[in-house]
DNA sequence: TTGTATGCGTTATCAA
DNA sequence: TTGATAACGCATACAA
C-alpha cells in the first residue's frame, strides 16, 4: 500500500505492476533488452504512468555518483550573447540526457564593482551577492563549461577539480583543459580589411578594459592587419564595457591633439553604442565623419542609428560546441578543436573616409 | 584508510578525527550544542578541513527529502532585467542556504518562434530546444519562482505541484499561489501624469503583443489616467517585443490618417528603441515632434539618442522579494504582499508638444 | 557525552 | 527471465 502523502517510488510501481522493484528499474532505464519480457515491461510502463511515477533524482545521483548536470559559468547575465550560449549548450545537453545550470559569476566582469548596498527588511545584506556554487559543487556536478572572462573566479576556487571546458580562452594557457573558441581573430581581420578597403588609414581602437584573452586577440590582430598596410596608424583607448564608460573614453580620445581618426574599431557592440553618443556630442556624424564598427551583433546593433557594422558571433553554436566538447571530455574522447567561424555584417556605420 | 581515488566522506573524516560518523554529521550540521564536547567538535572540524571534505549533496538530499534549491522561471534570458531578478533572488537564497537554478522558458515570450534547425554532427537536433526541467523536478526542487510571462509553460506542465511564487501576475487569478508585483500601475500613472502635465493630449500606445497580466495593467492604467483629462485620446498599436517589430508597427501607425499623436507611450524600452527608428525614418524628431516613453530602464535606454524617459524597475529588489516570498511559503508563513515601488526617470525624450 | 543502527530510493550484482 | 540483496553517504533515533 503506497503511502498516500508521498510521491510514488519504484517499489510502488513494482507492487502495482506485480513485479520486482529491480524489474521496474530495468524497464524504465531502458536496459531490459533481453532481461524482461515484453509483456511485463508494458505492465511496468503502464503502472508507472498510472501512478505518475518520477524517479527520485537524489537517489539516482547517490547511487550512480554522477548527476548528469553541468555548470555553465558566464561572466554576467546582462548580455543576450550568453543567453544564446546557454540555449545552445542546453539543447545539446538535453539530447544526451544532461541538464545545464547557469552560474553568473559575480566577479567575472571588469574590476569588481563594489556591490551596491541592498537592504533586506531594512538591514543591509551581506556583501557576497551570489553564493559560491563550488562549495559543494563537486558532489553535484559532472563538469563545468566556463567563459574565459570568468576564469579567475573559477580556478581560484575549485573549478579545475572537475572536467572543464574553457570558452574563448587561450588554448595554450588553459592548463590542459579543453577549449572552444570563436574565430575572433578572423572577425577582426574581416573588420580591418573592410575598413582598409574603404580607404581608412587612421584607426582608433576602443578596447575593453578587461584582462582577458579574447580581448588581447582583438588588439593583436588589429595591429597585425593594419601593420601590413603602409601609412596606417592605430591608437588605442581603453574603457569598461558600459555605455557611459565608452562615451567618456571616446570623448577623451577625440579631444586629444593630432589628426582625427577616420575609423573607430570597438571591442564590442556596447562600446560602440557609447562611442556613438560621444561622437554625437562632438557633432561628428556616422559614417560621414567617422566609421564605427562593433563586435557581437547584439540587438543593440540594430537599435543604433545608423545600424552598426559589426561581427556576428553565433552564440548558440558556441554553446553547442562547448557542451559537445565537455561530453567528449567526460567520455574520454578528444574534443573537436576547430574554431567557430564568424561573419562580418556590413550595415550603415561604415563608409569611405571623407576626401581630405 | 580512505580510498584515494574518491572524495572523502563523512566516514573518512570520522576516522581521521577518531570519532563516530554520527558525530561528524552533528558537528558539521551545527547541531551539537549539548551532544558533543567542544574538544571533539574542534577535532572534527580540523579533520574535515585537512581532508577537504565536502558533504555529498545527493546523499543529503535523499536523506532529507529536500534540496534547498529553487527554480527561477524566466520568459527569456535575453534581457538584463531578469539578470537582475536572478541576482536578487540568489542573494536572498544564499543567505538562507538555498541555491537558485535558472530556467529560461523557451516558449515564454511571444508566439513561439520555430526553433532554428541546428545540427549536431551533421544530424539535425530534435526540435525541443531546451529540456523540460519539470520532468523530475519534484524530486530535485523545493519550490518555484515564475514570471507571469512564463506562466503557461509552467502550469501547463507541472509547476503548481510545487510551492510556487508568481512574479508580476494577477493576484486574484493565480490559483492561490503567492504573488510578488512591481507597482507597474503606478509607473504608468507617473508616465501619464508627466506627459499630461507637459500638455500632451493625443497619445499613441505601443503595446506589447503578449497576453500577460503585466501588459494588461499598462493598457488599463493608461486608459484610466488619460480618461480623467477631457479632450484626451489614446490610440493603441501592438507589436512583438523586438526592435524590428516595434519599428514596423510604429511606421504603420504613423501612416494612418488623422492628426499625429504628440506622445508615444511604449510598453517597454525595447519597443521604444524600435519606435525611435520608425520616427527617424519619417523625419520626426524626438522630443520636438513627438515625445517617447519606455518602461524598464535598461542600458538600452541611455544608449538611445536622445536618452529615453522611462520607468525604472528595481529588478534585484524584485528578485529578492520573490525569494523572500517563496521562503515564507516554504515556511508556512504569510508572504509580504506590498507592491514594489517604481520610479519615473525623466530624460531627453519627452518635452511639451509643439505649439499647434 | 559518545557510538550503533536504520532508512532515504535507486541501480547493479548475483542466485534462483 | 526474475527476484532478493547490497551499497551509495548522510542524518537521526536510540542505546550505551
Amino acid at each position: 500500500m503506497p503511502r498516500s502523502s508521498t510521491r510514488p517510488t519504484s517499489r510502488d510501481v513494482a507492487q502495482a505492476a506485480g513485479v520486482s522493484q529491480a524489474a521496474v528499474s530495468l524497464v524504465l532505464g531502458d536496459k531490459w533488452r533481453g532481461r524482461v519480457s515484453e509483456a511485463t515491461a508494458e505492465r511496468v510502463r503502464e503502472a508507472a504512468r498510472d501512478l505518475g511515477y518520477r524517479p527520485n533524482l537524489a537517489a539516482r545521483n547517490l547511487r550512480l555518483g554522477r548527476t548528469r548536470t553541468v555548470l555553465l559559468v558566464v561572466p554576467a547575465l546582462t548580455t543576450e550573447f550568453f543567453a544564446g550560449v546557454y540555449t545552445g549548450a542546453a539543447r545539446v545537453a538535453s539530447a544526451h540526457g544532461f541538464g545545464v545550470v547557469l552560474y553568473p559569476s559575480p566577479e567575472g566582469i571588469g574590476p569588481s564593482r563594489p556591490s551596491p548596498t541592498t537592504t533586506l527588511k531594512g538591514r543591509p545584506l551581506r556583501a557576497a551577492p551570489i553564493p559560491d556554487p563550488f562549495a559543494s559543487a563537486q558532489a553535484a556536478l559532472d563538469g563545468v563549461i566556463a567563459s574565459s572572462m570568468a576564469a579567475d573566479a573559477l580556478s581560484a576556487i575549485r573549478g579545475d577539480q572537475l572536467p572543464l571546458v574553457m570558452l574563448d580562452s587561450d588554448p595554450s594557457g588553459s592548463l590542459g583543459a579543453a577549449t572552444v573558441n570563436l574565430d575572433i581573430a578572423d572577425g577582426v581581420r574581416q573588420v580591418a580589411d573592410h575598413l582598409l578597403g574603404l580607404g581608412h588609414r587612421r584607426f582608433l581602437h576602443l578596447a575593453a578594459d578587461i584582462a582577458s584573452w579574447t580581448f588581447e586577440v582583438r588588439a593583436r590582430e588589429l595591429a597585425a592587419r593594419t601593420a601590413s598596410v603602409p601609412g596606417t596608424s592605430v591608437r588605442t583607448v581603453r574603457a569598461p564595457i558600459s555605455i557611459e564608460g565608452a562615451r567618456t573614453a571616446t570623448e577623451a580620445a577625440l579631444a586629444a591633439p593630432g589628426p582625427r581618426p577616420t575609423a573607430l574599431v570597438c571591442d564590442d557592440d556596447k562600446l560602440a553604442a557609447g562611442a556613438y553618443k560621444a561622437l554625437r556630442r562632438r557633432g561628428l556624424r556616422v559614417p560621414d565623419d567617422i566609421s564605427v564598427t562593433g563586435l557581437d551583433d547584439l540587438a543593440l546593433a540594430t537599435a543604433l542609428d545608423p545600424e552598426l557594422t559589426t561581427v556576428r558571433l553565433d552564440a548558440e553554436l558556441f554553446g553547442e560546441r562547448g557542451m559537445q566538447a565537455l561530453l567528449a571530455v567526460l567520455d574520454g574522447r578528444e574534443p573537436e578543436s576547430r574554431d567557430i567561424p564568424v561573419e562580418l555584417v556590413v550595415r550603415g556605420s561604415t563608409a569611405p573616409p571623407r576626401a581630405s
